[in-house]
DNA sequence: TGCGCTACGTA
DNA sequence: CGTACGTAGCGCAG
């Protein structure tokens, strides 16, 4: 088949799509995209194909009526393109599926078989890649229906083989408009699900509504595609000139990395008196205790205490911080990750299957501190970084309502409040709420934990009741309705596994919640940059980082702040519960705080 | 080649 | 202290 993409005429708008007859501004609008070819859509009991470019009528549609896109997965619509316009709305079929059901699975078989009340389909996510080179799978692809006769969407339409055969353009495109009527049904299906969720237990008043959540994580979705797109502004030559000079320079060929990989090991396996292999653990736990040093592992904070102790374990210490720069975050990872445009990119994801924070690939989420002076700002252009304050024990206040806990939110610093109220330092004050929080089992934080207990028994008792469900296995919804599976997960188990998934549970709750909330407040920042020259550029669980022009940096600290206030009075309504950001303005990432 | 283990970076 | 994630090198099984 020839592409005559470059010859096809303007996209010519259903009038009905266009006119808003029949979607108006904020209802719901599916839509499949065949990438260089064309949409199919589906509103209200009607569906249309229309050819043309997919990101040209997207941006026709979204001037036009702006509805809520109702897709797949934003990854499976939008992922790829560019639309020259902001999309402000969307319910996300995928991401709402694992807001209601939890689990890992999120294909559109799983999603629809839930949708429709129909047992989860077997296979799993299928992975495109497997399915080429055989032959055989085409042949099963072509023409058959989208449903079987237990109403389960068919493996070829779930992985979208049907939408890319070789058919007809015009066959492809009626199948894309089926498709996006099984999403409009499925969509509608979700809301009635997620109208249905009960409400969260002991916060009968001021919870998120689940529709809330459900947008925020559509939001959020489509958010992970933006932020996969635009990339992180990275300064090469800073970089570059950050890992030289912890590992030396860049190797001209594979004999030379060779080389300056045997020149950074000899003078530490000197210390250590004979060969060692530094990338073997088992050899350097053996060559430890050759110097007299009963230790059960490795690891660096073990051996830190030590380090005073041999100068070998110093300069092992050290050669393994260059080491982790020279392999992770070394020239190849530049190489593999940073574009010519001097954008670091990676995959996105808008909800791990734990809790539901964002994860992402290409070592985005786990940057050493030492590379963020790279992280700048381009020309004419500032970094704007905003940071959720303590956030974590004010979510706990938030969802268990916990009168005390509530009340110290109210401080800058919550901790300041919560030492006097445990008649306990600072220091210690933290780590009885972090204790508390994440179910600490070994006993610095022991007294505090019990005072914890005297002052803030709401809060307290909720973290047992999340713990409880996840030993005994029993499925738990966090405040804004993200199902957290542990029924499935806790049915073998010896007593360690029990007191893992009650630990788990405990913290997920919190960690969960407050993932929500930093999503609620991405979405709200995001609307608010719409039309102009600002994006965000990184997520990192409680802090968003804005690349924007210089001009509008002050309307992107008020937007981070406005934001926030505006999501958590939606968020935590009533409950008198404080959150605070820190904003600042710098050129480079490291500059913040 | 795939997987578990060890180790370590971030929150 | 604890949870979660992604990445890399090694040894081992297939």
């Amino acid at each position: 088949m020839t592409d005559d993409a470059g010859v096809s005429p303007a996209p010519v708008l259903p009038a009905e799509v266009l006119d808003g007859a029949t979607a108006a501004p904020g209802a719901p609008l599916a839509v499949v995209v065949l990438p260089g070819r064309g949409v199919g859509l589906a509103a209200g009991g009607r569906r249309w194909s229309v050819p043309g470019p997919p990101a040209d009528l997207l941006a026709a549609v979204e001037r036009a009526v702006r509805p809520r896109w109702v897709w797949w997965s934003a990854h499976a619509a939008v992922g790829g393109l560019v639309p020259g316009v902001h999309l402000a709305r969307c319910h996300d079929l995928a991401a709402v599926h694992r807001l209601l059901h939890g689990g890992v699975r999120d294909d559109a078989a799983a999603v629809w078989a839930a949708a429709a009340g129909l047992p989860e389909p077997a296979g799993g996510r299928r992975r495109a890649e497997a399915l080429h080179g055989t032959g055989l799978l085409d042949l099963d692809g072509t023409g058959e229906a989208p449903l079987d006769a237990q109403g389960q969407l068919s493996p070829a339409w779930s992985d979208g083989r049907v939408l890319d055969d070789g058919a007809p353009p015009g066959e492809q495109l009626a199948r894309a408009a089926e498709f996006a009527a099984l999403a409009l049904r499925a969509a509608q299906a979700q809301a009635r699900a997620v109208a249905a969720l009960p409400e969260h237990r002991g916060t009968p008043v001021g919870a998120p509504l689940p529709v809330q959540t459900a947008q925020a994580e559509s939001a959020a979705a489509l958010l992970a595609v933006e932020l996969e797109a635009v990339g992180l502004p990275l300064d090469r030559r800073t970089a570059e000139g950050i890992v030289g000079a912890a590992v030396g320079p860049r190797p001209r060929d594979a004999a030379d990395e060779v080389r300056l990989r045997a020149a950074r090991d000899a003078p530490v396996t000197a210390e250590f008196g004979g060969p060692l292999d530094l990338r073997n653990p088992a050899q350097v736990l053996h060559a430890l205790r050759g110097l007299g040093f009963d230790v059960p592992d490795t690891r660096a904070w073990r051996l830190e205490r030590l380090a005073g102790a041999h100068p070998a374990v110093a300069a092992l210490l050290r050669w393994r911080k260059a080491e982790r720069l020279a392999t992770t975050y070394g020239y190849g990872w530049l190489d593999r990750h940073v574009a010519g445009d001097g954008r670091l990119r990676g995959a996105w994801s808008s909800a791990d299957a734990a809790a539901g924070r964002m994860t992402a690939q290409a070592g985005l989420h786990n940057l050493p501190a030492e590379l963020r002076p790279a992280v700048a700002a381009e020309d004419g252009h500032v970094l704007v970084r905003a940071d959720l304050g303590q956030v974590e024990p004010r979510v706990l206040a938030a969802v268990s309502r916990d009168a005390g806990l509530v009340a110290a939110t109210t401080d800058d610093d919550l901790y300041a409040p919560v030492a006097a109220a445990l008649a306990a330092d600072r220091a210690t004050a933290k780590i009885a709420v972090l204790a508390a929080m994440y179910g600490q089992t070994s006993g610095a934080a022991g007294e505090a934990l019990r005072r914890m207990e005297e002052a803030y028994p709401t809060a307290l008792a909720h973290l047992r009741a999340a713990e409880a469900a996840g030993r005994e296995g029993r499925d738990v919804r966090t405040y804004g309705g993200r199902l957290l599976r542990l029924a499935d997960a806790a049915a073998s188990g010896a007593d360690a596994a029990f007191a893992a998934r009650g630990r788990f549970a405990r913290n997920a709750v919190v960690q969960g919640a407050a993932a929500e909330l930093f999503k609620a407040w991405a979405a709200t920042v995001r609307a608010g940059l719409a039309g102009t020259g600002g994006r965000i550029v990184l997520c990192l669980h409680d802090e968003l980082l804005l690349h924007v022009p210089t001009a509008d940096a002050g309307a992107a600290v008020d937007l981070l702040h406005g934001a926030l206030a505006q999501t958590a009075h939606r968020w935590a309504a009533g409950s008198g519960v404080r959150f605070v950001a820190e904003v600042a303005v710098v050129q480079r990432w490291s500059q913040a705080k």
